[in-house]
DNA sequence: TCACTATATTCCAAAAACACGATATGGAGG
DNA sequence: CCTCCATATCGTGTTTTTGGAATATAGTGA
């Protein structure tokens, strides 16, 4: 049953459902994730923790970046099937829509070494 | 994403899905739902206010009792994709394994009117 | 209409979620 | 070893969620 709570918690927050959708999209760091959302670093960072502890999203460090990307499912059932889910749903939400046009124009690069 | 947020959260309670699961098994009145639970007539009252609004459940009356039962899915297809994936989620949960085994036990006419 | 009963709603206090700024951590390069 | 930078964590104030008691509502039968 926790398990699952923390599956259906961390998908009950507009950003961190826009995180995965974009994550659907291409490998992100966290300062690009940041930038597009509008939020605080520190905010970004959490909200990632959250749906890392779910299961839903993976990692792997890269120098000093840390690049996010979906889980493959296999540390959570519950994950892995709203994961799949969620590769159709929201497809046509407005502001995932928006979040989709401006992606390819963040780049890290551009953000953090200001 | 209101829609699927509303869901989202009706589902990240303990409490409301173990309702979901429990109305796997048959129709429920509210004061069955309070007394399987063990929580307040308001709560329990409350908590199917919110699932109906995520179009998980609805009711009908009857006379004085308001029988509530799994939405069959026309209100929202998040929330019935959720129900068709928790009618084989948590069957193994000891906490819904316990209530299904008091289910039968529990009938509106022995709580109701003491 | 009046009393009774199952449910809904309101009110309030406690707990959790959330966001941000500030600080800590840890890898990379000199 | 020291500095720099991307990210993580901490501390704090604010908002949302939660649960129960008390009250309101609505259906029923007399």
């Amino acid at each position: 049953m926790k398990t699952f709570i923390k599956v259906m918690k961390a998908l009950s927050d507009p950003s961190r459902v826009k995180i995965i959708k974009m994550l659907q999209k291409r490998v992100m760091c966290v300062c690009e994730i940041k930038e597009a959302l509008g939020v605080a670093q520190s905010t970004a960072s959490k909200h990632l923790k959250i749906m890392e502890d779910a299961g839903l999203i993976a990692f792997h460090k890269e120098g000093l970046w840390v690049n996010y990307t979906l889980a493959d499912g296999s540390s959570s059932p519950y994950a892995a099937s709203l994961i799949g889910n969620l590769k159709h749903w929201l497809e046509d939400d407005p502001e995932v829509a928006g979040l989709a046009l401006q992606l390819p124009h963040i780049h890290r690069e551009d953000i953090c070494g200001r």
